[in-house]
DNA sequence: GTGATAATTAGAATAATTCTAACAAAATAG
DNA sequence: CTATTTTGTTAGAATTATTCTAATTATCAC
C-alpha cells in the first residue's frame, strides 16, 4: 500500500475550517489514529486507542469527532452487512475486501474509469452520484 | 421488470428441506408477500404486510422465517448503510440502486461476466466469492 | 473580558436485531 | 396410534451500535 502523507494540523483545521468546523485535540488525535493504521476500525476501536492518549475522551466524543471527520471529507464510512460502521482515510476512489476468515477489510485500488464505466451501464434515469463495490471472500496474504 | 414465476409450496417445501428446515404457513406467507412485491421491505414491513393476512404472528418469527429463507437460498439480505436489512427474493446476480430522494430500492441486472469481470481484477492472492454493487443517486423514473 | 457559538461529556434513549424460555406443532420411535 | 423428540412460534427481555439530551467547558468575535 502507498503510504499517504500526513496531513498537517493547519490542513487538517482549513478541511474542518471549509465545512464551518473547528479543530479540536480530540479531532486532530482520531484523524491521526485513523491515518496511522489503516486497518478500517470501528468507533469502539477507534476509542479503545485514543485513550491511550487520552484517556477521559469519551465514547460520545469519538463519535462526534469521526462524524465531524465525514463532514468534511477526510475520512469515509464504510459498512459491511450491517456490522458496525468502519472508519477508512483514503479518500483514492476504491472498492473493499473482506475477509471472511479474519473479519480484515482491505482497500482494493481500481482501475482509473471502471465506477464511470459501471455507471454508465446504469438503464436510463438513473443517475448515481456514487459506487460502492464489495468483494467478499479470503485473503491469502 | 420480468415478473418471475411463483414458486409452488411444494417447491417452496423441497427448498427448505434441502437446508434441513421445514415449511410453515408463516414461511410460505412471507415468500408469497416478498415475490408479490419486490420492493426491498425490511422485516418491520413484511412484520405490517403479513399481520394483514395473519394477525397473531409475532415480528420475531417474521425475523425467524427471513432467516430460514436466506439459509436455503430463497432470498437475499440486501444492507444500505446501515439501515434495516431489506429482503430480495431476485436470485440472479445483481447490483441495487438507491434512490437517495425516496429512499427506493430498484434491482440493477447487470452484463453477464461483469463480476467475474471485476473479481479477476483483484490482486494476486485476494479470492472473493462474492462481490456486492450499489449505486446511490437519483432515479427519475 | 463578555456574550455567543461550538464542542465535549456522561448518561439516557433509540432502533434493529437476537436471545430466552415457554408453548405448540410435526416427525419419529416404539 | 400414543409417547418422545425435534423443530417452530411466540412474547418479552437483552444486546449492540448509535444518537440524543442536558450540562459543562472551550473557543471565537467583538
Amino acid at each position: 500500500m502507498v503510504p499517504t502523507a500526513q496531513m498537517t494540523s493547519e490542513a487538517l483545521s482549513q478541511k474542518l475550517a471549509d465545512s464551518g468546523l473547528r479543530n479540536t485535540p480530540q479531532r486532530e488525535i482520531i484523524y491521526s489514529i485513523l491515518t496511522k493504521k489503516r486497518d478500517h476500525p470501528t468507533a469502539d476501536e477507534v476509542f479503545a486507542r485514543v485513550k491511550a492518549e487520552m484517556p477521559t475522551i469519551s465514547l460520545a466524543t469519538v463519535y462526534n469527532c469521526l462524524e465531524a471527520l465525514v463532514q468534511c471529507n477526510l475520512v469515509r464510512q464504510v459498512n459491511f452487512e450491517r456490522g458496525p460502521t468502519r472508519y477508512c482515510p483514503n479518500l483514492h476512489p476504491h472498492a473493499h475486501f473482506h475477509d471472511e476468515t479474519t473479519g480484515s477489510t482491505y482497500d482494493i485500488d481500481l482501475p482509473p474509469g471502471l465506477l464511470e464505466q459501471l455507471k454508465s451501464q446504469l438503464p436510463v434515469g438513473y443517475q448515481a452520484s456514487d459506487v460502492e463495490i464489495t468483494f467478499r471472500g479470503h485473503a491469502a496474504s
